[in-house]
DNA sequence: TTTAAAGTTGACTCAATTAATCGGATATAT
DNA sequence: ATATATCCGATTAATTGAGTCAACTTTAAA
């Protein structure tokens, strides 16, 4: 039940490029050494980014990236499904999935539903903004490495 | 952000004693039968189980486990958690798990705690009892292979 | 008392996934 | 041109998950 890498990188690094909302683009390189991840994986979760419409990138020197959108208008949970696939605890209740194939009633996917629900209800609910709020009133403005994080 | 087998497979079982609660002893091989589960590994999973106080074992012939307590004293939460670690999305939130070395505020970790609050609320507030009760209502009796839930 | 059923334990294998690393190609400001 | 970027695919190393297996202990019943 844990998120991977993916998720947690990801979602650093697109909180970082909601840091730097309107500033043009930012550099893999720059986020990376904020947030203590390597460029070359970090390449790799971006691209995942860049085709869901999450963020833009400019090419050639001075390029980089920067968000597709508003930070209110993005949700930690668009980040996270799009790096990991549907939050969900078993296959048999994610979106994408197709039931199983019995036809008999399912006790414990009944559970597997309702904490899917739950988990879905949380990080659809918060969005880059309000990462951006929680951080200006809570933390010292220190961008570097919000946390491990393991 | 899955469970794993041994998460579904040890609910499975879980419940199963808890519809022959009251019935004696219950042999693994009945289990793993009625729900097609290997044996063997069923074997690796009630261990923690039995570790952990949820069932109790009859060893010798005409042995086997049931439950220790009712059904309504045990949770969704207390197996899964038995089984898998705590459900927390990263380690960093775990209860067991020291916090994060960084002493400044991390707008990530107050998410991962959200998600990990959420997930606790719904698995603790159901108990095999609960499942039974679900059973009865709506399914048609039939023990036999809850669902495979891969 | 013997036998077979059943629990108990730990080691082991195999496959899949995760987490990166690396090399090279393309694009573009300066 | 050249330095700085994004882009893309292949490869690898490490970890975890899932299941098997063998050996041993306990105990009911013949």
């Amino acid at each position: 039940m844990k998120l991977s890498t993916r998720g947690r990188y990801g979602l650093k690094a697109m909180f970082d490029l909601a840091l730097h909302f309107g500033d043009g683009p930012i550099s893999l390189t720059s986020i990376a050494e904020r947030q203590a991840i390597s460029v070359n994986y970090l390449e790799q979760l971006i691209s995942p980014l860049r085709k869901a419409g999450l963020v833009k990138s400019v090419r050639g020197a001075q390029g980089g990236y920067m968000l597709a959108k508003a930070p209110e208008m993005i949700t930690v949970g668009i980040i996270l499904t799009t790096l990991e696939g549907p939050l969900a605890p078993t296959d048999c209740v994610a979106d994408d999935e197709e039931t199983c194939d019995h036809t008999h009633y399912c006790v414990t996917k009944v559970i597997y539903e309702k904490i899917y629900e739950s988990i879905k209800g949380v990080v659809n609910a918060i969005t880059l903004q309000h990462m951006i709020d929680d951080f200006h009133e809570n933390s010292n403005h220190i961008i570097e490495n919000i946390c491990e994080c393991k």
